[in-house]
DNA sequence: CCGCCGCTGTGAGCCGAATTCACAGCGCTG
DNA sequence: CAGCGCTGTGAATTCGGCTCACAGCGGCGG
């Protein structure tokens, strides 16, 4: 695919003479003559088969095509100025990320490997904490919160929704596997206390009530590795359950998914002075949202 | 400032090569010969003063130098792609925006001048309406809400907070305007039942209560208009004022502000078919906010 | 109304830059 | 150790951008 797209210098010289509305002040601006804007200009016109300036006595007025065009075209040429300008200054950021232990190792860290190919300027401090960090105290520059939203004081992009659903092991009961709703009642449900199993049990129209015995486990990902290790059955969320399901350390049971009204939303404040990494990390983590478990198989 | 940037030419070789990880392969790519690539890097890593690629056996591997310019680069050449690509199809978007009425007409439409102008290619109709618009309904493509956040289902980013101040015209009372709390207590506080007074005074450290008499304006616009008129002291969202402060339509009293615990958000779906036109919308509304009033003195 | 002034359109010619070509050097592999 | 595949490098060539000079056009002041 040879370049389709004009020189450089074409792109700069649109862009004065739309600022400018004026191609001999547009050639001022970058020390060239007027015949060489009326050139670039003329030359991407034909490109394009489209006017991108009309005249309006003394003026030239950009028309809409251009005014489209050159949109694009400034974000471009300021993304490579700026660029350009900070190639080479190896500002190494450090950014802490306060998550919870559970997304963290079964989400974020299986994909991290790729952000630190991406971004090698940006060095991600991933801070495992109980509750909330405060980002207005200066306690991490970002976070991954579990929640509903709504936050005060910080800017906030949800992440990914979740599903509940039913897992064990492989060779959990020698292999006999619950396959009716029956079966699963005479199974050890895993317990974790902020997760109840009633939403579940409820959308699979199981006549069951919340378990009152078996293990509990306050820790998500240890419930998964306690289902893993063939102690019973877990209601998993997906995102966490994916790695296992994919490596068969964990199975599915039935096809039914109990929505989990709590979403991961990536929050952080807008007057960071490193917003620009951090923007970098929200659009990094959008995207890895967005390839679903792909990104593992890999 | 002639250009600082090294040839779009140069940039596509650079950006294969990373990408091939081989001139050769780059080379191939572009109908070039390897010594092409060859020189367009030599080029550029002379330009910068850096190596941006080391030779690893046979592959030549870009250094973190060269991770992190491609990042730019590529994000450039594909706004440049897409821009072209698309440059003259036209296609002319439409996107409805929910919005209150208050906000429209003392936020929205003074600014919107600037996005016509910006964005020919968007048609925005701005929808108001008493109600939340259902956005997975389809009732709007994208809304700006008043609130704490948090609402299910959709993608949202905080625009500005609020602050509380009262504010009055500046010929109310004869141009005797109220200088202490015990003055303002004598005078016409009018009244919105969904913005009370009381957080106001609290801050204040005044001793009145909650006014119990004088006019009441369900609409924060038309509550402005009556104090302009001289009908009372208005309790003003500072955003909807701004625009009647700077014309000396109305004057600030005191120098006391009570923040407001809601903040106005802007809410899209992020599966909504005409993304780029809803992220240009929400670029805008950033950018503009981040402007402040500044925008309304041009 | 006319002539000047400032602007853009256009073609010829020049100059610089990008590309190719050919060859050297280097590491890996059989 | 020879051959293969890759990159580095310099000289020659080709291509494209820039300038220059002139024409055309509209506005503005005399």
């Amino acid at each position: 695919m040879p370049t389709r797209l004009p020189p450089l210098a074409t792109l700069q010289a649109f862009e004065a003479a739309v600022r400018h509305q004026s191609y001999t002040r547009a050639a001022k601006e970058l020390a060239l003559t007027h015949g060489a804007i009326s050139h670039h200009i003329a030359m991407l016109e034909e490109r394009l088969g489209l006017r991108l300036f009309v005249r309006d006595r003394n003026r030239m007025v950009p028309t809409d095509h251009g005014r489209i065009l050159v949109i694009k075209v400034r974000q471009a040429l300021g993304l490579l100025e700026r660029g350009f300008a900070r190639a080479g200054q190896n500002e190494h950021v450090s950014l802490t990320l306060s998550v919870l232990s559970s997304l963290a190792s079964r989400w974020l860290v299986p994909r991290m490997a790729s952000f630190v190919e991406q971004y090698p300027d940006i060095d991600l401090c991933i801070d495992v904490r109980a509750g909330l960090a405060d980002l207005m105290a200066g306690e991490a520059d970002a976070a991954i919160r579990y929640g509903t939203g709504g936050w005060p004081d910080v800017q906030q992009v949800r992440l990914m929704g979740d599903e509940l659903l039913p897992v064990c092991a492989p060779h959990y009961r020698g292999g006999a596997l619950p396959k009716t709703l029956d079966e699963l009642a005479g199974c050890t449900l895993l317990r974790n206390p902020w997760v109840p199993w009633e939403p579940w049990l409820h959308a699979a129209g199981a006549d069951i009530r919340e378990p009152k015995r078996g293990p509990v486990f306050t820790d998500s990902a240890v419930l998964l590795d306690a289902a893993a290790h063939g102690l019973g059955v877990a209601l998993a969320r997906r995102v966490f359950a994916e790695g296992d399901l994919q490596s068969g350390r964990l199975v599915r049971l039935f096809d039914i998914f109990a929505p989990d009204p709590s979403s991961y939303f990536f929050v952080w404040r807008t007057d960071h002075p490193q917003i620009d990494a951090i923007d970098s990390l929200r659009e990094w983590l959008v995207e890895q949202v967005g390839r679903g478990a792909s990104a593992l198989r890999a």
